[in-house]
DNA sequence: AACTTAAGACTACACCTGTAATCTATTATT
DNA sequence: AATAATAGATTACAGGTGTAGTCTTAAGTT
């Protein structure tokens, strides 16, 4: 799996957001949340492009990036990653702590109660 | 919050297996699953006391280390953190990239109804 | 055509990380 | 007492990361 830093990913999804887009879109978007200097924005994008994270194409002399990978599989890849490493690959407890340190809502709680509905439905 | 890079947590991990342990304690946990030197390991409690993970007392020329939290608390700031970077800080969308890719097995959905129940019976 | 601007390429640099090796001093051993 | 073993402290060192600054060159402007 493609290892990104926290900094790089947070450079993927602002890409993720609306795709392709140059640099200066990418660097725009970033500006509400972030204090990055432009130059910072695009030394990340050089290294999400080196990783293989990201591809682009040629338009006049900018650059048009696409990621590489949905973000959906990106997330995927990193929770299991994450469950593995801190639950033994079990979801439950992660739930669990959630749960016993008043963190869930209830709204969380009615759209957990559809991903196992929809789950079961899909069993039979 | 304290920040561990992946090594000092699988360090701390072997802490909290059993504690409080002497450092060669730690490093036969550990051999198991690494192929840590133990001057890797030494080096590890080292940075997990600097960081402020990790309390010692001396016994002779031994350090009786502890951790100064609970993996429990540990692991639900990393888990928030996480979800908030990856799923806006929503739990259900985590639980549904997993269910979506066929990665949740009967025994998971069993104890996510058991959370569930629990945190319901703690509603009212 | 000359000059300015701005895009990407390249360079920088301190701190973190993984992964030890060497140094120092104390406790065992002979 | 002299020597060996070993615990922790200190040092090492390459690669990753955050965070830009400088260089080069092509495009836009006058």
């Amino acid at each position: 799996m493609i290892e990104l830093s926290k900094a790089e990913f947070d450079v993927l999804d602002a890409l993720w957001i609306n795709y392709p887009a140059t640099a200066s879109q990418i660097i725009e978007r970033l500006s509400d949340d972030k204090q990055w200097h432009e130059k910072t924005i695009k030394t990340l994008l050089g290294r999400l492009v080196k990783k293989g994270a990201l591809t682009f194409e040629k338009d006049g002399r900018q650059y048009i990036y696409t990621p590489c990978m949905e973000r959906a599989d990106y997330t995927l890849k990193e929770s299991q990653n994450f469950i593995e490493r801190f639950f033994s690959g079990r979801i439950a407890p992660l739930v669990s702590g959630f749960a016993k340190s008043e963190q869930l809502s209830q709204q969380d709680i009615n759209e957990l109660k559809k991903v196992i509905d929809d789950w079961e439905k899909n069993q039979k």
